[in-house]
DNA sequence: ATAGTCTGTTGCGTATAAGGAACAATGGGG
DNA sequence: CCCCATTGTTCCTTATACGCAACAGACTAT
């Protein structure tokens, strides 16, 4: 009654076609009496004679031909769309949305994960946003998410996964000539007689190989969550920038700018970890950016 | 398991049009809860994450999107199939086939009745057919057939159902110069000594406003199961025809032919009986033929 | 802030459908 | 011509899905 007839009008389409209600039942993996009860109850509940059974065969009435006319192809169409959404099993499609800490605009998971990934699953559209505050402010806005170790407890009721990334180590940089014209500091006090260049926040972290660690609040001469301005100005001379090596790798090798400081920021760094909508099932693009990630991340 | 999920797919679209389980539930007439375990389960069946659930709000995922595209009108589809097998019950189409005795070709059946009924039905397409054997050649081959009585023994076994229709009134025909050359009989022995025109049985059968019935076995010299044959003859004055009022009533007014010893077939003739498969539900095309034999019977 | 209302999910008793076997009927093959 | 294999239907037990109600979570409005 409540089945609206969905079952039993495929029950019928599939004598329509087999020919038959024992070939119906096999080809639905049902049995035949089932088969049977189905299409009597389409009958019953359309007030049309469908078939007309002659035990040893069945021949389609004026009204059952119309009806299988019009839906013949029903069968086909599903099976159709479950092998298309099986297909992306194997080969990847859709759009990954992808939220990276600002900070990670210009690091090789942009300029080189990122190409990559795209060039080697051209079936995915890759959505990269950046946010400065995390993906928080619309949750399940992302199907992968990259953040640090603070940030994730404010979602933490929301239904989320979370595993850990790897550690970014970080590091400080500064172009030669500035360190020519305003010295080398030696260690973490030092900065605050430097001209410094930071994200927004200023409290810069060290530990080194014995994991001593100390932090340090600079006052910093330029703000910005953008590389691009921060690389731009620590090239030019304007100051010394805490980052980390995966953002100023391309710098370093042009000799533009150098590592500063190296022994206090052995260890230092931030735990990434990785955020996923709490979906029971990933699809296989999420599985493989995780993957590439991960391959990343161990060859930092 | 073994539901081939179609029912999960077809609640899973209604979640996707609706944007909800609960009005899905309202849609396809059951509880929200039941929505939820077919969506479950098609998602466990596939092994695709199709929703994100936010408990206040749902949102597709891109396989979701992807199947809701696939198979959205799929619901629609079956409704509007539904419907225009609905639409018969209210203006009859398809196609009738309906068998007849050959010698009610050229009767007022055929003549008026079929014109007629084409005429107020258009959607009807008419599959007229003449059998000397009746129709049981090939059963499940007719929508309607009417028959004589004593036939339709053959195939009781069969799944037929009858239904009497009414009596059909026999006469004896001749053209006024045949009887101006032969003279007039008066009483059915008489015929032993005419030239009858017969159809292939050349048994008569006579029977009074008394109900005294006698017979007798003529010597035709034309056998004809087709009443143009017997009506151009006896037209032509060839002979005396054993015929009905119903097949002869143009003749009879144009005045080609008269009725002769009336008074001995006053009560014989067939008793017709129509047979139809025995479907459960008669389309409404058969149910209006059926009114329209009646109809003409019942005016004979 | 905080209560309230609506969301989707889950547990449990009951009604309904599934599945196998037996049945009547029918057409084909020897 | 008759027997046999196969058809669709029906019966009956078991398994499954339904539906109601209670639940936890989240957005809204005061």
């Amino acid at each position: 009654m409540s089945h609206h007839n969905l079952l039993d009008i495929e029950a019928f389409l599939s004598v329509a076609q087999q020919g038959g209600f024992t070939a119906a039942g096999e080809q639905l993996k049902t049995s035949k009496s089932v088969i049977s009860r189905r299409v009597k109850r389409l009958e019953d509940s359309l007030g049309v004679q469908l078939l007309m059974r002659t035990t040893r065969a069945i021949e389609l009435t004026d009204e059952g031909r119309l009806l299988s006319e019009s839906l013949g192809d029903l069968r086909a169409r599903v099976l159709n769309a479950e092998k298309r959404l099986q297909a992306r099993r194997a080969s990847p499609g859709g759009r990954l949305r992808v939220s990276l800490p600002s900070y990670m605009a210009g690091s090789e998971i942009t300029d080189v994960l990122i190409p990559a990934f795209s060039a080697a699953h051209p079936g995915v559209i890759l959505d990269v946003r950046f946010s400065e505050q995390g993906p928080l402010a619309s949750p399940r806005s992302f199907d992968v998410a990259i953040m640090t170790r603070p940030r994730l407890h404010r979602l933490a009721d929301s239904r989320l996964r979370q595993r850990k990334l790897g550690h970014l180590p970080s590091a400080l940089y500064a172009a030669p000539a500035y360190l020519e014209a305003h010295g080398m500091p030696h260690q973490p006090e030092d900065l605050l007689e430097h001209r410094c260049l930071s994200y927004p926040s200023p409290v810069w972290r060290f530990s080194d190989a014995a994991k001593n660690a100390s932090e340090v609040q600079v006052q910093p001469i330029l703000f910005s969550g953008n590389n691009h301005v921060l690389k731009a100005a620590t090239v030019a001379g304007r100051g010394i920038v805490y980052s980390f090596p995966t953002v100023f790798r391309p710098e370093l090798e042009r000799g533009e700018v150098v590592q500063i400081m190296a022994p206090y920021t052995a260890t230092a760094g931030l735990d990434l970890r990785v955020l996923l909508p709490d979906a029971g099932y990933q699809p296989l693009r999420t599985t493989l950016f995780l993957a590439a990630l991960d391959a990343l991340m161990a060859s930092l």
